[in-house]
DNA sequence: GGCGATAAGTACCGGCCGGTACGGAAGGCG
DNA sequence: CGCCTTCCGTACCGGCCGGTACTTATCGCC
């Protein structure tokens, strides 16, 4: 991000890149897009609405790089899980994955990628879109993941990896739900429980 | 509501109070309760702003009132559901019906309850609360449905109402995320079916 | 020290937010 | 008809929204 030029020029930023997008995304996490305001946002950064845009463009643009970091941190146990070596491990990684996010104490109930703009007010299109294609493309690779495994054995042959990914995910997006409703982490592992038990094969 | 009171004194409401709530009630399920504006409400209304504060206290009553009517109305169906006559029959009327709303052609993808406000900026607090007691509201009734089914026998005796509620409700909340998502009706019934093959028993 | 470059802080922008004051319009009733 | 009551339309409120112009502070380099 920062250019890292060769010879750094003019005064140096008072603060760290990393730790006030951290704490923005934090923000969008707990109020969605739309709940959340400039001013709630550079209050938790620590810095001023002038830091802000120019270290980051703009709300917009800050979000996104908020849903990267997101992705690379929170949200990472999906990538992990997709390199779970069965079809199986993968889908309760995930499972018990979201459940963990959803419910991380001290962080909030649960998943900035479905409480982030789900309905689409004209002045968050553009985040809802964002939204949009990042869980349509965790399911999309979940899927991809499936089609290996049929293709590989690990799952019975007639098994319809689209179908069987979007389950998975579905589950998935009603645990954020519940987790946002306050449901606590040990009831939301039951739910993974006995979501396991409908393994096919 | 009005008063309707033997002798109506006064100039006479000029617009169905029904139709405008109905339409106030669309826009909320569309854009969510931050997301709707009194001015998106009120033009979709039809109506001044006076006019609708005469006829609905402010914003808030208004979201209550829109949201009592979409119980009374796109989600009837889970009063039906729970009065099929097993527990089986019950949870696939629930989910199907889940998809069957959240994808109405004419209408908007998803479900207000979920989509009305699942994050919590201060501003829509109570809204939000409303929503969760809905929503948690909806899950104690289907447990106490699956409850009775295990005192008659319709469910197998080890079953845990609360559990199997739970997970129930989980897939129908995953499913207006995904219809949120863009996921069609087709796509969303064969997640039904996978759902109910897994039915205990 | 002086200069160029970048960041930080302040004060402000037009616009929309939810909500309201007020005067006129439209009905029943004497 | 006048009168009372209720509703409608306009014009407006303070406050916050996302975003910005401009000044001031802090750096590397010569």
């Amino acid at each position: 991000m920062s250019g890292a030029r060769s010879t750094a020029i003019g005064r140096p930023r008072g603060f760290d890149t990393d730790e006030a997008l951290e704490r923005a995304m934090r923000v969008f996490w707990q109020r969605g897009y739309e709940g959340a305001s400039l001013t709630d946002l550079t209050t938790a950064m620590g810095i001023t609405k002038t830091s802000m845009y120019a270290a980051f463009g703009n709300k917009e643009e800050l979000f996104r790089k908020a849903l990267q970091r997101y992705s690379d941190g929170p949200a990472r146990y999906i990538e992990s899980a997709l390199a779970e070596p069965t079809a199986r491990a993968a889908t309760e990684a995930i499972l018990r994955g979201a459940v963990r996010t959803s419910t991380s104490p001290g962080d909030f109930a649960g998943c900035l990628t479905v409480q982030g703009a789900l309905p689409s007010s004209d002045g968050c299109r553009s985040a809802h879109d964002v939204l949009v294609e990042w869980r349509n493309q965790a399911g999309a690779r979940l899927e991809q993941r499936f089609r290996r495994a049929v293709r590989d054995g690990d799952l019975p042959r007639g098994t319809k990896p689209k179908r069987l990914a979007r389950f998975v995910m579905t589950v998935a997006f009603g645990i954020s739900v519940q987790a946002a409703n306050g449901v606590g982490r040990d009831t939301l592992d039951e739910i993974v429980d006995h979501t396991m038990l409908t393994w096919p094969g």
